[in-house]
DNA sequence: ACCACCTACTACATTCCGTAGTATGCGCGG
DNA sequence: CCGCGCATACTACGGAATGTAGTAGGTGGT
């Protein structure tokens, strides 16, 4: 799946950044800086529906949309797909350790050892 | 800069698959499985030019092209415009480290501990 | 019954990408 | 010295993704 266009990524935020489930207008509402109209959104939500990003569920008369996954599921899963690209992964995994910031590095050593 | 197309790619890697600079020539000739028109081949080299994937240099008659950056250097690249997404990069980073797999996981922890 | 609000469907412009033709330039062989 | 062959620059076109939004129609509340 080809990365999301500025408005989906925006849409998701919004839906990200809601504590439960949210309605198209809520979601019009956190987008005030860009004014799209209410059918834009309906729209881009549908879309983000059919590519298994959101999902919908009854909300009285409207519709609610929930993010499938939590953001930092959404950037674990860009961060594979990329490395999926490689020819040799653990060439790639160490140019991509040698890039990370020190407190990321710690972040990272830390979390591998919670794996093991 | 959004991702590669498929042609893109398969252009990338016969330019990364060369020992160095390559003819557009060479490129068709690494992609008969795919057979496309030598002018496809050179437009596609342009627009890689233009993302600055590569670099164009006179050899001779023809140009040759070569990688700005080397494969995993561009993967690794492409992990960290994903982690630029995270609202939190440590969380991200958390559930990324999570994902991998145990040698992977094995590769990162040695990478991780040359790097410091 | 009517208004406000929601949804489903449709539409159109832009950009990216795959794909390639055409026109043109230039060096080498005859 | 001229044409052939190969390379390049420019242009083009169709399909998919995306941003953008209108229109028609349904439904609940007053």
């Amino acid at each position: 799946m080809r990365g999301l266009g500025d408005l989906e990524r925006a849409v998701m935020e919004a839906v990200w950044a809601a504590p439960g489930p949210v309605r198209v207008r809520d979601v019009v509402d956190r987008l005030d800086d860009r004014g799209p109209a209410y059918t834009t959104v309906l729209t881009v939500l549908d879309r983000l529906a059919g590519k298994g990003l959101v999902s919908r569920e009854r909300d009285g008369k409207a519709w609610s949309y929930r993010a499938v996954h939590d953001r930092e599921e959404y950037i674990a899963r860009l961060m594979l797909d990329a490395l999926a690209l490689a020819g040799s992964r653990d060439a790639a995994l160490v140019h991509f350790a040698d890039s990370v910031s020190p407190d990321e590095a710690a972040t990272l050593r830390a979390a591998l050892r919670e794996k093991s």
